[in-house]
DNA sequence: ACATAAAAGATACAATCTGTATGTATCTAA
DNA sequence: TTAGATACATACAGATTGTATCTTTTATGT
């Protein structure tokens, strides 16, 4: 019966199964244990759709890590973009991204298998983006004489490693309660360094 | 010409020789990219040899890590063990793992490769040590009324994650102020936080 | 409308790599 | 000294990735 599809819809809908399912795999298995026939598998499909659409099994991992990347950005600027004034962005901006980051498979994806498989790769620009926002954020409230430290680039670091951190102690219990906790810490965290 | 060598010290020679060809290069090319091949070539032994020391290449990679966790914690307590005090211990204790995790090599290999390649596994087991050593300390410098947060073990995991951010930074630049600020930074941070 | 180009995808295959099964020599212990 | 264990080598099966080639369907130009 195969309807009609155009080329470009046809390609579309590869990609986005292709792209959904290995999320899932690379998500819960992590990126080694993950097979491309596997991922292929149920999909109507064979290995040979996807070495079209994408350059190899790493090329699909990278399209998967730019999606999640682009979902956890496009979380917090939600939470934050209507907000006045840089200090409070920045607070509920980390708050944001426990909320998000605390999903498991988002994760595990992005700061567990993405450094390891990227390593030497396209990590740093991929994730420079994110990081960026928070550097930004920070040089700001030192600028406006909000924020008291001695380097901002490094507080900036210090800030995003303990958000990673706290984002996996959070996703790890069921306790619904930890979140709350650990958005507290950050804004502690923030506070104690205002000027 | 085979000098003699008793069972024990041939066992002891080839385990030793792998394990560090091992780590080297898991540290420098990741764990997915290092073939057993690769890892006994020149050291005059078969892929057999490697195989009847270690069940298999995960096997060689625990054992690798192992080796590389206890080396920073025995650094960790080669510096703080003369300190009178929780307090001071815990400062010092933090600027040491900034000096140690600045190593590129044992960097990788303990906080990008090993959770992305023990993600199920053995890795809480492994790293619970770790950071079961800071999380005491702060435990105490709680308890002692010198510290002050709502939560000792989130405050422990914010603390954990700026460490091993900040050693990621410090490890990137080639400044060795960098690691100086890094200290300052860490030192600033549990001050801001006491009672 | 028709011929031709181009793209999506299928199939088959070569190259690797891991782990296992089996064989052999050397050491240890009764 | 002899039987068994231990360290290691060799050969091979299974799985997986990427590439080369072929087929079919859609797009394009005249």
């Amino acid at each position: 019966m195969a309807v009609k599809l155009t080329k470009a819809e046809q390609t579309r809908r590869t990609r986005r199964a292709i792209l959904e399912r290995a999320r899932h795999l690379f998500a819960t298995q992590g990126y080694a244990a993950t097979g491309t026939e596997e991922i292929i598998r149920d999909l109507g499909i064979t290995r040979g759709a996807l070495y079209h659409q994408f350059s190899d099994k790493l090329g699909v991992f990278k399209a998967v890590i730019v999606e999640a990347y682009d979902e956890i950005t496009a979380y917090i600027q939600g939470q934050i973009h209507l907000l006045e004034g840089n200090w409070p962005q920045l607070i509920v901006g980390c708050q944001a991204f426990l909320e998000v980051a605390q999903q498991n498979e988002l994760r595990r994806l992005v700061f567990i298998e993405a450094p390891a498989v990227l390593a030497a790769d396209a990590l740093v620009e991929i994730d420079q983006y994110g990081f960026g926002l928070l550097y930004d954020a920070i040089q700001i409230a030192v600028d406006e004489g909000e924020l008291n430290t001695i380097d901002a680039e490094g507080f900036a670091h210090l800030v995003n490693g303990s958000l990673n951190e706290l984002a996996a102690w959070v996703a790890k219990s069921d306790d619904p309660q930890r979140l709350k906790t650990a958005q507290c810490l950050v804004e502690t965290l923030l506070t104690r360094h205002r000027a």
